[in-house]
DNA sequence: TCTGGGGTCCTAGGACCC
DNA sequence: TCTGGGGTCCTAGGACCC
């Protein structure tokens, strides 16, 4: 059996946790930029708020419906996901951290535990010891785990946060219930593309033959179909190394000049190779682009990219942004006013299986200064060492007008409390 | 004035090889 | 007049996820 344990809401859970008085109130958190609506509260999806509002156009909407808004907290967020699956560590042998709020757990050898029992108390666990609210599914294969973990969410007070799929009739039962669009792995334009021939619920889509979902939807699909079907198709992911990274912003305020962009260039250039550094990787390849504002119809439009290969691969901050500016040299266009630009790195190598060259190597005396800088980095704050061609005087901030404190991450924010 | 960011996998088609 | 068969690699684009 697979169980998916999912949080709530999960950033607004978040915000909530250390503010007991945003208990029972509407919350939105918003993108980078202070741009989207990225999450709510219960609260808020009751209030219509869709994911995605624009923030500005509901900002009068927010004041009178005493919506809580909140600038994203990554530093937040990414530490109390690391607790609770931290937590759920504990329930299992075998954990795959699907994404920063959800977890599939392989439960091989629990034939004789009563999952339903056990599915209540690591939700109950993960409340008491984290404070994140979560809801969990258990079935015989992930895809209908997921199906699970939707009944929980959508009827708290029946299952209490859990629910156990181990019967055909269960099963069918909860297949016809789940419509089309809301299957895992099922997006827009597939759910379009199958109820145009009469699929309207996961249950439907376990009813066509394989040869069409092959077609349409490519083994991707007919593995989902399979998955729903009971017969387990998708097993636990390994955690791998990544085989992309990338660093792409949105500006404040739209920029012209040239030696603005570059500066925010290389900054992205610096952030992907310490990730990189992070996975023990080097790259071969830098990918930039830059674009004007898309809707700003008004505004002259332009979006360019483009790829540039090394001569021999790299995790060299130095190296890295240097190949990256000149790439944004090549494409780069004046007269325009662009607002988001990104850097993404791509063919990566072990960093100890290097092909050397006999001509063109990485400079060795990068790869021991790279492990200062990030030692220091690592102890001292983020950004301490910087290269010079980097903005020295943290002109470059986002727009974070309602960022709460980093509660758990940082000894200055940490909550006070008054006995 | 203001519209996010970071990933994965699959397929078809073109270019190339012998 | 007749124009093979079997491969690989790369890329762009499309779909999906959170």
């Amino acid at each position: 059996m697979f169980g998916l344990v999912d949080c709530n809401n999960f950033y607004a859970s978040c915000e909530r946790l250390f503010n007991p008085s945003l208990i029972g109130k509407p919350i939105v958190v918003l993108s980078n930029n202070d741009g989207a609506v990225i999450a709510r509260s219960n609260e808020a999806k009751a209030l219509g708020i869709p994911m995605g509002a624009v923030a500005y156009q509901y900002e009068k909407f927010f004041i009178e419906n005493g919506v809580s808004v909140f600038s994203a907290n990554f530093a937040l967020y990414g530490d109390m996901s690391s607790r609770v699956m931290t937590i759920l560590q504990e329930y299992t042998p075998e954990l795959e951290i699907y994404s920063i709020d959800e977890a599939f757990l392989k439960l091989v050898g629990f034939e004789y535990f009563d999952l339903n029992q056990y599915g209540f108390d690591i939700q109950k666990h993960v409340r008491t010891w984290s404070g994140i609210p979560v809801c969990i599914g258990i079935a015989p294969t992930k895809a209908l785990a997921k199906v699970a973990n939707k009944i929980a969410k959508k009827y708290p007070q029946h299952t209490n946060n859990s629910y156990v799929i181990d019967n055909e009739e269960k099963r069918i039962k909860a297949l016809k219930w789940l419509k089309i669009e809301d299957v895992w792995g099922i997006g827009r334009k597939h759910s379009i593309r199958l109820k145009e021939v009469g699929v309207h619920t996961a249950y439907d889509f376990t009813q066509i033959n394989d040869a069409w979902v092959r077609r349409n939807l490519s083994v991707v699909g007919l593995r989902l179909k399979h998955d729903l079907q009971g017969i387990p198709t998708l097993d636990l992911e390994d955690i791998k190394p990544r085989k992309n990274i990338a660093t792409t912003r949105s500006f404040e305020r739209n920029l012209t000049e040239y030696n603005d962009i570059k500066e925010r260039i290389t900054t992205f250039a610096v952030s992907c190779s310490e990730k990189l550094r992070r996975q023990n990787s080097c790259c071969t390849s830098v990918m930039v682009f830059i674009r004007t504002n898309s809707h700003r119809a008004e505004l002259e439009q332009y979006n360019n990219s483009v790829v540039v290969k090394f001569p021999f691969p790299t995790n060299s901050s130095i190296e890295i942004a240097k190949f990256a500016c000149d790439g944004f040299d090549r494409i780069f266009r004046k007269g325009y006013q662009y607002k988001k630009a990104g850097v993404i790195i791509m063919d990566f190598k072990p960093q100890d299986e290097i092909q050397l060259n006999l001509f063109d190597n990485s400079n060795p005396k990068h790869l021991p200064l790279m492990k200062v800088i990030d030692r220091i980095n690592a102890s001292f704050g983020q950004q301490k060492i910087k290269l010079a061609s980097q903005d020295q005087k943290r002109v470059w901030k986002m727009k974070q007008e309602k960022l709460s404190p980093r509660y758990t991450t940082r000894l200055s924010d940490i909550i006070v409390i008054k006995c």
